[in-house]
DNA sequence: CTAGGTGCAAAAGGTTTGCGGTTAA
DNA sequence: TTAACCGCAAACCTTTTGCACCTAG
């Protein structure tokens, strides 16, 4: 097996795939269960890693068009902190970063409906946001 | 005048500078200078460009160490979008940014204490953020 | 005088792209 | 069949670094 998806999974993706005009390729299925499998916010070089026990011959450039595409039809996330390396998270519920010091972990904060909005309410008269990120950097216990 | 800083800047910098061992440079000054005087966060390239007017045989990769010194010295932000080059922003107060979708403008929204304590409220027990950068993209008028 | 800073050029590091061959539909 | 995709290598772009010269203290 060159992925792992689940069928609901598979479906997704195809869906989104076809519905972007794109094919189903085992590159990019076997990509996006290595970012459902695991949900550490892997970098394109950690996937490259994971993805090669089922497809050793993929590359790495390869992996970097994968992500690009799953994070365009919205089944991934791109998750920057300053200038590291991007990661990549399946999570697609509105929800914040933490990055611990210590370990150099990266937690999902998850986000009530309230928050969202009290996170808005920061925004003077005449701005209105489609998109916002906000990350943490501190320590867990 | 290799830089345009008030009294009380250059009192602040060379403050800064010699608290942390380091030298007071005209590079360094003209850096800062530029930083203060237009606050639209230029890039390292946009800094170069208007430094050279005063110092035109400034190099670049001064450019990005001056820049790198006033961060650590506490006198500067940088400020990063995604994977975009890194801006810089003599702001200190806690704030958030704005990205116009439209304009490529980048303006700092003021966040009042009540606002940046209600940011932390989305962390659970057990996470201490020393540092948070929220970010927005979207449409000003 | 001398440790630290600058300018230059080269390297680093992550990401993107061009191209010839391969494959899903 | 054929447009889309892959693998490889080279290019790209921002940022960092090594080194010889210069300069603030």
């Amino acid at each position: 097996m060159s992925s792992n998806l689940t069928k609901k999974q598979k479906i997704s993706l195809n869906t989104a795939l076809s519905q972007n005009g794109l094919r189903s390729t085992k590159q990019r299925s076997s990509v996006y269960s290595v970012i459902l499998a695991k949900t550490d916010h892997p970098t394109a070089d950690d996937v490259l890693t994971r993805v090669r026990k089922n497809l050793p011959t993929i590359s790495l450039a390869t992996v970097y068009n994968c992500l690009e595409t799953l994070v365009d039809c919205g089944l991934v996330r791109q998750v920057n902190f300053d200038r590291a390396p991007s990661r990549f998270c399946p999570n697609l519920r509105p929800h914040a970063h933490f990055k611990c010091k210590q370990s150099g972990d990266i937690f999902d904060i998850a986000l009530d409906t309230k928050s969202i909005e009290s996170l808005h309410a920061v925004l003077p008269e005449g701005f209105s946001a489609e998109n916002f990120e906000l990350s943490f950097v501190g320590n867990s216990l």
